[in-house]
DNA sequence: GAGATAGAATGAAACGTTTCACTTGGTTCA
DNA sequence: TGAACCAAGTGAAACGTTTCATTCTATCTC
């Protein structure tokens, strides 16, 4: 009833242990038709090598860990399907791990991931400060969306995301245009808005900014900015706070497009199914997933190499959010 | 640079590597002050215990799996999350992989958990048929919303929610009313839609019952039946059909809940977000997912007790597609 | 004071692999 | 003919733990 072992199995074929190794993993100089003997017998016997066995003696566990900031922002469940996906082709299982938003939590799940013996990690970090630098010193990692210059770096091309946001409302003839920006605390976030905001000066005029979490919750604070109605465009930094603000808007009366045009970013599965449909910026999070699996691959077979830093093409999704700005209550800047 | 191994601790502290395993573990009987004494340079090492090994020998990794049909189902994320954050509090680590709706995927899937050497499995199979009983003869796990009477089981009250749906439309003066079901080899989905239809019958008209896949995107045969205008409300295997539905209604200018009232099930996070926002049945997706990690741990701890089958509570959320039914197209009987 | 007893600590086998170093026997070649 | 070589196969150590069986020492009991 015992898991058939390398031993029981060379017993069977007559050969000794380290040749039915040799044979299973076609490692070593074996007579062809003895490695096809063993291996016949091995299918006989159902043999199925155990991992932790190898995994103990070569370090190797063929697992990868993921770790996410939160599987309930529907960016991120795509991204882990890609991932696991990705992983799959090349036999390796994936430990997906929600650090909740948190640093703590961030530390705490790569050190169980470490001690589980992963071969690498995939990382989405909260921050853009490296909190997890000795703890990861041996394991590969590739980040994804942070700056930290120390890992192999996936990212998008957020500036131009931000622009594009920015560009779309001012051809629609938005003058005053406010931003929400995600926490300032993480590159993604801030580019984006740094580079909208940039954009919406040299063209327009930049109502506001405020900061806000990734979620469709907005403050009060931020609900009461809405309020004043001093922009007619709005950029906001994910989708989930540019729907936070639609509903808020909504609730309040304010038709969004035709007083409020708003844009978001990311294009979540959700941004297609609001009322309006979300106007936002694409970003290609199955290539994001793929090219993040494949990186760590290669680094994990080449510890050492130059590291790398991939950045995406960025897009702008237009459906119904963003309308001409109509009774400007400012006075046109020509 | 390597790390501190058990052997290294035991010479540190001057004591034998049976007693560095028996200090770090708690186990064995050891002087308290010899024991403290390790733990100390335990700490003072940074020593951390080779999981790889001590799974080898005990045979158990600190693992569990997690196979659901489909990542991008908003469903599953909000189950994924309780899931690690429950076994995390054990100290276990999650496996997560998507099946992608294939029973031969979940074959695989299967077995390259069961190779990494899980402890236990969470599983929401495809389908009601035990495709992977040899293969997880000797791996706990239990089962959600499906019923193999092999295995412990988590489920909800689905019966009652399909007559809570229908209970609600009927309430609401409608009496000609059509079911989309999920696929009918799902129990899950097979047993809303009996309950449903059941009581539909016997309270008023069933007009239709079509089957689907658990998606948005509805076949053309299932719009022409919601073209055909012969149901003003609709009962919807799952909140992914019932967008589906209303957002092809409202693109042929059918209003909801005017028009047609609509019902969904799962409350999946975006139920709340759509225009108008869903009325659906709700199952505690949270508590089910915690059931699921402390059933599974209790198997763990004992293979051989006897089968559990836990069944959850649903309840109904009130929330805008559904109204009174107008200008009923049908006489009313009674 | 001798034997028994209990607590504290240790030695070493075992878990299932991988892989290095080695043997064996046959072939080649000068 | 024999040295050299090669391919095929083997033995055994090692990976880092856990845990059984054992030893040692000090204390207790009669």
């Amino acid at each position: 009833m015992r898991r058939t072992t390398l031993k029981d199995l060379a017993k069977a074929a007559g050969v000794s242990v380290a040749s039915a190794s040799y044979a299973v993993n076609g490692t070593g100089s074996l007579g062809e038709e003895t490695r096809a003997r063993i291996l016949r017998v091995a299918g006989e016997l159902d043999y199925k090598p155990n991992q932790m066995a190898k995994a103990m003696k070569t370090g190797q566990t063929g697992a990868i860990g993921l770790m996410v900031p939160d599987l309930t922002n529907p960016f991120f469940p795509s991204l882990a399907q890609t991932v696991i996906q990705t992983a799959r082709l090349s036999g390796l299982s994936v430990f997906i791990t929600d650090t909740e938003g948190s640093p703590e939590q961030e530390r705490r799940s790569a050190s169980q991931l470490i001690d589980h013996g992963i071969d690498g990690l995939i990382w989405f970090p909260i921050v853009d400060t490296d909190t997890l630098g000795p703890l990861l010193a041996n394991t590969p990692t590739v980040v994804l969306d942070r700056i930290l210059p120390s890992y192999d770096l996936i990212l998008a091309d957020y500036a131009l995301g931000g622009e594009l946001a920015a560009a779309h409302l001012i051809a629609a003839g938005h003058r005053e245009i406010g931003i929400i920006s995600g926490p300032l605390d993480a590159w993604s976030a801030r580019i984006r808005a740094e580079a909208a905001a940039r954009y919406v000066e040299a063209h327009a005029h930049l109502a506001w900014t405020v900061e806000s979490a990734f979620a469709i919750d907005l403050d009060p604070a931020i609900k009461a900015v809405l309020d004043e109605r001093r922009a007619t465009g709005v950029i906001a930094g994910a989708d989930l706070m540019a729907i936070g603000a639609i509903r808020h808007l909504q609730s309040q009366g304010v038709q969004v497009p035709a007083d409020v045009s708003v844009v978001g970013f990311d294009d979540i599965p959700w941004a297609q199914l609001t009322t309006p449909a979300l106007t936002t910026i694409e970003m290609p999070v199955e290539e994001m997933g793929v090219a993040a699996v494949e990186t760590l691959l290669r680094r994990i077979a080449n510890p050492k190499g130059s590291r790398r830093k991939i950045v995406f093409n960025v897009a702008l999704i237009t459906r119904s959010t963003v309308g001409p700005a109509a009774g400007a209550p400012f006075p046109e800047r020509s």
